[in-house]
DNA sequence: TTTTGTGTTGACTATTTTTGTCAAATTTAC
DNA sequence: GTAAATTTGACAAAAATAGTCAACACAAAA
């Protein structure tokens, strides 16, 4: 399985971008994107988005998956965690249904 | 839908424990007990656990609904939470099934 | 009406976590 | 070997979280 930052590495050597240059044209730092990509810091749905249309990528794909790696890192080591997640799935579709 | 605070303020109530007491006995300040019980703090897993055996009773259920309410606070205004809750749902099988 | 028991509030500090910046070091491609 | 690209680590700044304390509000009892 490879991880959100992976993808986004993938997805901009695909569009021929350099480290550099998405860095620049996303407005952030060179070292920060470079530990996004490797997983060394936490990606943010702002960003994702940001180079989703940098790169020209659907980023419905992508921000799912970085939700997904949250709750999976709160819940990876939790006895109960996939409980907690039937629990969260029901809470939330009872919220859309009765709209919040 | 009761949160894991009330739930733990009326499990202190059964028990006949004043928030001095409960505070005192689980090591924390009344005002921090207080404002958990009110969900004005966050809860930690720690002191849950501490408090079910205080107020004798099965942890289990506190736990779960500790950990979907801290999923559910990340996903609830997402447009995509509901998928990726599938997501990782499956990526948590998975893990399980495969150690790891 | 004063005292006592209980819970709540807010201000303040301390601690931890997260984020941003930069330059040097390393790796890769030519 | 040089240049371009990426990685690394140290550091500072900022933000989030946690802990401490005293004062406050309220109700019931004395």
């Amino acid at each position: 399985m490879s991880t959100t930052g992976q993808k986004l590495r993938e997805l901009r050597e695909k569009a021929g971008l350099t480290l550099r240059k998405a860095a620049m044209q996303a407005d952030i730092d060179v070292a920060i994107l470079s530990k996004m990509e490797r997983g060394e810091r936490k990606l943010t749905k702002e960003l994702i988005l940001k180079l989703a249309k940098m790169y020209n990528e659907n980023p419905e794909k992508l921000i799912i998956d970085f939700l997904s790696e949250k709750v999976i890192y709160e819940l990876k080591d939790e006895e109960f965690g996939l409980k907690a997640l039937k629990v969260a799935e029901k809470q939330i579709k009872y919220m859309r249904t009765n709209n919040k």
